[in-house]
DNA sequence: GCCGTTTTCGGCCCGACTGTTTTCAGTCG
């Protein structure tokens, strides 16, 4: 897929208009961004949608308009972009690793360019052992520092992060301050709280009276390796798993709009400010200002999307892939609750034991993994239940299941076995292709035809909620499985549910709210 | 360069933290 080659193309572009820099041309940058973004998060390959709806088909996607769209058909029909390749000759800079680097951004870098001949990574590691940035103007001796910690973290960062290992780190730093005692509400937010499948961060927002005290409980946390900045709003922090976590404190009154703001997406809170302005007010952190007052103070997130005539969306949805306009008609998605399933639709291990499990979990029963068949790729689940004595008993209800896998080369026998009513589910749907690919789109179809829903593997996050998201207007049916290999990985559930949160799949389509008898 | 249930022109979200910047630019959330 070349999607994140054009991504990466515009990127660059936007980064040297910004390096250039006149305020006009910034609003151009960051339409070239937009493009960028909207590129990474597509999920069918640019060159087939361009190939066979051309640009019209093109224009269609959020943050494409006529100039993109013609050079996007350019990059395809000539392999190259010629304003990109025209202004790479001013600018012969690897800007897309360069901006990696906390606190070079493209200002800093052209600097470091034009006066010292940093290109790359290479040039600047030699620059800062040299001590040749303390000299610069806009540098200093702290600067230069700053950036030799700046270039250790990125040595040592882990890209994106699953949200599974994020998730855990983010209820360990959330506990941790809650036993500080100096927290009056403390919530996770950003990518995490929208359940994103790898996260960039850990973002949480607290309410302290003590906001230094807390800052300073922050940055000396065990696990952290440096403080990147601190100060008493809003503090970063690089911890040991090679990511960074951000705190920010807000005051009682706006801590609605605060967590409005800090779970995002970016994207959504750009909107959000947008539909603000429109009603005559202004949306940031603190609150919702008519003229000076602010209305949502002391009030939660939702009585900020209904002031703005919106109804509530959950974080999941807060993407701007759409839910701003269905929250405008009331036509957001009935989605399922993180405590709603009446079952785990497949797990790994020995389930015989595992009673307590199951009461907590409130399930009426589970599918557990009883072997493959002799089929390739087909194995059998088999139904677990509370007895009456209140433990684990199994029935002779089972199910068969297609490993996805397993037919990457032979899908047609795949569509055999799903319209004979031989499968009932159907596991790594992904590894057949991208949602818009026709193989696809048959065994979909098929799934619909003949009641085989999808089934989401929560351990490892697949089919992805953005797989899931492009099909979201298709009536199959999705069954939600833990996949754990021992009974604490049953707590997995919660990714997958989130998938189908982030997916737009309504609660009608969830097999796991159904009793087991209706399954079959 | 994108975009439009007020617009096809004229807007484009809004604020925190840092350094050497004497009044704010750059970077980031
Ligand atoms: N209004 C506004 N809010 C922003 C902007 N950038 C970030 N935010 C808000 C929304 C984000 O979800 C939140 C946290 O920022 P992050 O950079 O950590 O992004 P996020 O957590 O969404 O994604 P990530 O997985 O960390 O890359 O702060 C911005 O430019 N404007
Ligand atoms: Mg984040
Ligand atoms: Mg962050």
């Amino acid at each position: 897929m070349i999607n994140r080659d054009i991504a990466r193309i515009f990127n660059e572009i936007a980064y040297m208009i910004q390096a250039s820099g006149d305020q006009r041309s910034s609003f151009e940058a960051n339409a070239y961004l937009r493009a960028a973004r909207s590129l990474e998060s597509l999920q069918d390959d640019i060159e087939t949608i361009y190939r066979s709806g051309g640009k019209e088909a093109l224009m269609k996607i959020p943050g494409i308009g006529k100039g993109i769209a013609d050079r996007i058909a350019e990059y395809i029909d000539s392999g190259t972009i010629k304003k990109y390749e025209d202004l790479r000759k001013n600018y012969p800079i690897d800007f897309e690793t360069l901006t990696k680097i906390e606190g070079l951004g493209p200002k800093r870098i052209l600097m470091l360019y034009r006066s010292i001949g940093v290109k790359d990574l290479n040039d600047l590691k030699k620059a800062i052992e040299d001590h040749r940035i303390r000299d610069l103007p806009g540098f200093g001796e702290k600067s230069e520092e700053i950036l030799s910690q700046s270039l250790k973290i990125y040595e040592s960062s882990a890209g994106r992060i699953p949200l599974p290992l994020g998730y855990a780190r983010a209820v360990e730093i959330r506990d941790y301050l809650i036993q500080t005692g100096l927290a009056e509400r403390i919530e996770i937010a950003g990518s995490t709280r929208r359940m994103k499948d790898t996260l960039g961060d850990i973002d949480i927002l607290a309410v302290t009276e003590k906001p230094l005290q807390m800052m300073d409980a922050f940055t000396s946390m065990p696990k952290v390796k440096s403080v990147i900045a601190k100060g008493e709003k809003k503090s970063t922090v690089a911890l040991d798993i090679g990511t960074t976590c951000d705190l920010r404190i807000i005051s009682r009154e706006s801590f609605g709009a605060a967590l409005q703001y800090f779970t995002g997406s970016k994207d959504h809170n750009i909107r959000m400010r947008k539909i603000a302005i429109d009603h005559g007010m202004k949306l940031n952190e603190y609150g919702l200002f008519r003229d000076q007052e602010n209305v949502a103070a002391g009030h939660d997130e939702d009585y900020i999307y209904r002031t703005l005539g919106l109804s509530y969306i959950d974080p999941e949805l807060r993407e701007d892939r759409g839910e701003l306009e269905a929250a405008q008609m009331g036509k957001l998605p009935n989605i399922v609750k993180y405590d709603s399933l009446n079952a785990d639709l497949c797990v790994k291990f020995d389930i015989s034991k595992a009673q307590d499990k199951m009461r907590a979990y409130g399930y009426a029963y589970i599918l557990a993994y009883a072997g493959s068949e002799d089929e390739r790729g087909i194995f059998r689940i088999r139904s677990y239940t509370l007895n009456r004595n209140d433990s684990v008993e199994g029935t002779e209800t089972t199910f068969r299941c297609a490993d996805a896998s397993s037919f990457k080369d032979d899908v047609d026998s795949l569509i055999k076995y799903i319209r004979d009513g031989k499968v009932r589910f159907l596991t790594n749907l992904d590894a057949i292709g991208t949602p818009g690919e026709e193989k696809v789109s048959k065994i979909i179809e098929a799934c619909t035809a003949s009641r085989c829903s999808i089934m989401i593997d929560s351990k490892s996050m697949r089919p992805s909620s953005d797989f899931l998201f492009s099909l979201r207007k298709n009536d199959v049916r999705i069954a939600i499985a833990s996949f754990a290999g021992n009974p604490d990985e049953l707590s997995y559930i919660r990714f997958g549910i989130g998938i189908t949160r982030r997916a737009w799949i309504s609660t009608d389509r969830i097999d796991n709210l159904l009793p087991v008898e209706e399954l079959a």
